[in-house]
DNA sequence: CGCGAAAATGACTGCGAATGCAAGTCCAAA
DNA sequence: TTTGGACTTGCATTCGCAGTCATTTTCGCG
């Protein structure tokens, strides 16, 4: 007839359940699981006994509603079948599991649908967005106004500062480009990627000036970041010359392969021989023994490292400043391509 | 001076804000937000006009903490690097999406890690969970003490029941193996998956019954899931014996391209005359043209669709019975090997 | 025009934990 | 023993919204 009956405690034990086990007020269990208050050794003990016999667990969402942090971030992402992402999706949430941040998971089935997403973002609350997905400037605004803080990944923002975690494509493409006409190449091929990615246009600029800029020809046809775009890119670029192209630039390291499976199978050629590819991205598939793409590597854990860490910074102050980091791709010299 | 200056509200809007705002009371933005709820079009209209006046959405925290329901789902993944995962992520997040419910995302180094983030599941008051990790009795007992739902996914439970969804490893695996024994192969090589890893060990179990029931030999060796695994497997393989290896199977496609390719390119074997590698999941490189894996493809949009259908399912009615979901995978003769 | 049922609305409380404040406890030094 | 200060502890309130209940309004129909 105690007040504690062992049985299956069907509703969840709440905090003053378990200071009513402990002898104790619901303050002192509050502070028990609070960083850094003051409770007695003694009491936290007994405390912590208390919640252990009750399966005891505080509830994040109650917290969250007073201390307004919810301690989760929104990570919208857009394809995530992109196999970059995965791997940075992966680092992103183990960071901040290390943080003690949760991450609130939104993949968009297009680049551009973020609305769709955001209205849930407002919602729930979240402490702050790891964005690697378009966003124009009055989503960035909406941002703004709540105060929550973002990072874009591998974007920049358009009109509004923001901040921002980048991989240099300039540089990077230019050492592609700078290697491969080095080594003689004189007719470029060029696969984009979709309209709407940034980096991607960003790539191909990058490639297309430094071409122009080093007195070489760049034919141009639009991918969609995945395999059969490599193939049929290359095909289409085929069928708008008639001289050969010497070298393909491809705008990921997915497109690379698959126009290097094309290249080889279907057209028969040797890579690199007949043919230079070279892609971007360093996915893990790119370093594989049948391709070992010539490709520029992100750094993805300095980059998710500097997003979580200016996250998390602009969470704790939230008047810091917006800033844009950029890390320098690594050139990986695979056996795709001729460099000079 | 009126109540509603139009300056920027710094502390975002609460319903409270939208009801003076609208000149109705509390109750009725609740109502308006609330589906099916009971309120006058007038009403209604005036005061969604006040909510988007205001920038007003309202908290899904403080609607988690007295509905008790957070509209969350937690999925538990083992290794995002998988390349079969994120698939199925997307997957289940996009349809978790259309169902209005939000994905809290937990992903682990190691397939065992799973206890670190139970803490902060129950904290977080998740609806329900889809784990694709390992689970021990009594970690899916804490699940169903909690009151909360769980679906495997690609996992049985040992010991107790649960809800799971999964790819029928063995009539896959048998069909394999029958392919590759109708075609004549004699000496098999068999490279498994991590211990921890429950379909791995499923496949292979399937695989060397039904070797052995057709009188073949199967030498084995344990990989990683990884590309390298494959082609160190491989090669461990080739030291076991000083005949001539016929078959290989390997426990994921990942696995059997990396043996593809070294086999191709360090031994120099023709793939398959030389020898025949069969893989399994059907990712998304085991179709490129370089390698047509000949593999099981898992139906992973069924799949997902059964997960998430059954996980809501269990939320909506609690008591419902545990259930196991088992698809049939579909053989994709590719050309990596010699079937019958 | 009036009556009753149905619809719409508002006051109020509680979900579970955090926290400012005041009161209480303990120990060392005077 | 007294006093001051450093810790501990409990009380009461608050976060934003949902849902109950009582009240008011609306509307159909006799």
């Amino acid at each position: 007839m105690t007040s504690t009956p062992p049985e299956k405690a069907k509703a969840r034990a709440t905090s003053y359940d378990v200071a009513r086990h402990a002898g104790v007020s619901q303050s002192a269990v509050s502070r028990c699981f609070k960083q850094g208050a003051s409770v007695a050794p003694r009491t936290r003990e007994k405390i912590l006994a208390s919640a252990r016999a009750l399966n005891y667990y505080p509830n994040a969402i109650a917290r969250g509603l007073i201390t307004k942090r919810s301690n989760m971030v929104a990570i919208i992402i857009s394809n995530l079948t992109n196999l970059y992402y995965p791997e940075v999706l992966a680092e992103l949430t183990q960071r901040l599991s290390v943080k003690g941040i949760r991450v609130l998971l939104f993949s968009l089935a297009a680049e551009s649908d973020v609305d769709d997403v955001l209205d849930q973002v407002w919602r729930y609350r979240v402490d702050g967005a790891i964005v690697a997905a378009r966003l124009d400037p009055s989503q960035l605004a909406a941002f703004a106004d709540r105060g929550v803080p973002v990072v874009l990944y591998n974007r920049i923002a358009e009109g509004l500062p923001a901040a921002s975690v980048c991989c240099d494509s300039i540089s990077g493409e230019h050492a592609l480009v700078e290697g491969l006409v080095e080594a003689g190449h004189q007719l470029f091929g060029i696969i984009a990627g979709p309209a709407d990615s940034y980096v991607g246009e960003e790539r191909v600029q990058a490639a297309q000036m430094r071409l122009h800029q080093l007195g070489r020809e760049a034919l141009i046809v639009r991918g969609n970041y995945d395999y059969e775009s490599g193939g049929s890119g290359l095909r289409d670029l085929m069928q708008m010359t008639s001289r050969k192209l010497d070298a393909l630039i491809c705008a990921n390291d997915l497109m690379a392969i698959g126009a290097i499976d094309c290249a080889r199978i279907n057209f028969e050629f040797d890579v690199p021989q007949d043919l230079s590819i070279v892609g971007f991205d360093g996915v893990g598939p790119a370093k594989w023994l049948a391709y070992q793409v010539t490709t520029v590597r992100q750094p993805v854990r300095r980059m998710t490292e500097a997003a979580v860490s200016m996250l998390i910074e602009r969470i704790e102050q939230p008047g810091t400043l917006p800033e844009q980091r950029l890390f320098a791709g690594e050139l990986l010299a695979g056996q795709s391509a001729r460099l000079g």
